[in-house]
DNA sequence: GAATTTATACTCAAATTGAGTATAATAAGG
DNA sequence: CCTTATTATACTCAATTTGAGTATAAATTC
């Protein structure tokens, strides 16, 4: 009897902070079986994510599904997600929120990267003298400063797991002769919060979802810094302003913060016609430098 | 004892056709059951489509995954994927390829649109004074010329069959008053087809798919005119060849195209860096008027 | 009340895009 | 064999969008 897997990668930003629910202390992602009472598959995922979190979830999308061989010889199906929410307390042992940059340091670009330095040497000791191999790190990492795109985040992973620089990778090969503790996780987890990663960095870009992200009332500030954790780059603020203006995504509540240092900033909401679905067009974020 | 089942979407271009293959004459996509000497869920799918058509495919891509309640109370999973071709006579009885805008003929805009006039006139009466549901069908089918956003196939067609106007919707209810003869198909076929409609209209923007469509040498207009297909509407030549330029997406073979009327076109191919994975950025297309 | 801090508003050059025109090279027709 | 029709290719230019920076406003802190 085949079973169906329903795999949840359910972030949350907090402090500039890309979180993700995990479970095991962070070695693995929350996931429960399709049952019979569910009524659909996303009905099923709601349903058991809520149970574990207490806390309703704005917005679900499907990831991808796989096939995994299970002891016996039979094969279970395996049903991915990436869903959206604000970070709650969760009541349940093991069961941890962790920063998405935690499994994927360089995946965060908004400081200096020392780290990237190191990988990169390391991924050019692998590479040696393929030139296919060069090509790919360079169209990937980038060169320097320049051409790196946010949304390889798959790519670079599989780049880096050919390598062997991935701990679940090097487990069964070179052994365990370099365990980066608490970076592994079961299975493809990994991967897969790869996958969510990538999809929502594309997805930020021409698709209202960050508002899940957020409270009801923000400044302008917080949603930048919103969109820069899940981006991992820093953002140019005239041009940031710019182009939330344009997209008509926002208006103001008439009120203002106050008690912090600095002027006080204006409170905006999402408009309503943003929130009863609505697609803007392809565009870019105004990155800086 | 559930059953996975695969679902294709084959698509091709032909004389500026985009088709996809079907079975029972038009009227369901081509499925088979994932079976245990397959590999994994895409060389099950590379494995029964290659044996269909005779055909090999280029690429092979993810849709959508779903669960729907099978005889007995029993749960089924579908997993659907889009797969690019050239087209090949098929040899199996009722399998033809048919153009996708034969089941949605106002998804094509090359042409002045006579019918969507029609399409609109309907929807409105069904909207009447609703004003959601008003700000919806310009949203999505646009203002007179303006507006129209290509990659909308599946809200489109959602909102389609929220008024009733699509075949499949109005069976039960309405009853078969209004036969669209040849346009209906089995189950959620035709909804499988519009994602696959709308994924591969974002993907040939910043994705180079579209040499999986081509032979080995063509001509920019048949370049061209392959993406129009697809796209459902008409380019700006001159910006297009620019485009296509800026993307360092072909080479010139040297060779040239003869014994047609007019100067002959020069012949290119893709270049060996872009077969080799390459992702290029997020780009508009440069769409006449 | 001066210094600091944060928010918001404006400016301007560079790059990209939209739309059109001009020229080149062939086949077909008289 | 020269003219016309037809298609390919090359170039131009204004309008818009983008990248990067500077200036001003309104609060807290010392």
């Amino acid at each position: 009897m085949a079973e169906t897997e329903l795999i949840a990668v359910l972030v949350a930003v907090t402090d500039g902070d890309p979180r993700v629910l995990t479970i095991e202390n962070g070695y693995a992602l929350p996931s429960g079986p399709l049952e019979p009472g569910h009524r659909s598959l996303q009905a099923g995922l709601r349903a058991w994510v809520e149970r574990q979190t207490h806390h309703p979830i704005g917005y679900i999308e499907q990831l991808y599904t796989f096939a995994d061989q299970q002891r016996g010889g039979a094969r279970g199906i395996s049903i991915s997600y990436l869903a959206l929410s604000r970070e709650a307390a969760t009541e349940y042992p093991g069961a941890t929120w962790r920063s998405w940059y935690h499994y994927f340091p360089w995946e965060d670009q908004r400081t200096a990267p020392p780290l990237r330095a190191g990988l990169i040497t390391r991924l050019e000791a692998w590479a040696a003298r393929d030139n296919q191999r060069r090509a790919r790190i360079t169209g990937l990492f980038g060169t320097p400063e320049k051409d790196w795109n946010e949304e390889l985040v798959l790519q670079r992973y599989e780049l880096l797991w050919e390598a062997g620089l991935v701990p679940e990778a090097t487990r069964s090969a070179l052994a365990a002769a370099t365990p980066v503790p608490g970076k592994e996780m079961l299975h493809d987890h990994r991967r897969i919060l790869a996958t969510a990663m990538a999809r929502l960095r594309a997805k930020i870009k021409y698709r209202p979802v960050v508002f899940e992200l957020l409270p009801h009332e923000f400044t302008l500030l917080e949603l930048q810094q919103t969109m820069e954790a899940l981006a991992g780059q820093t953002l140019h603020k005239p041009n940031f302003r710019r182009f939330i203006e344009s997209l008509e995504l926002v208006e103001e509540t008439g009120r203002a913060t106050s008690g912090m240092a600095g002027r006080p900033a204006k409170l905006f909401r999402f408009r309503a016609s943003v929130l009863a679905e609505r697609s803007f067009a392809g565009t870019k974020l105004p990155l800086v430098k």
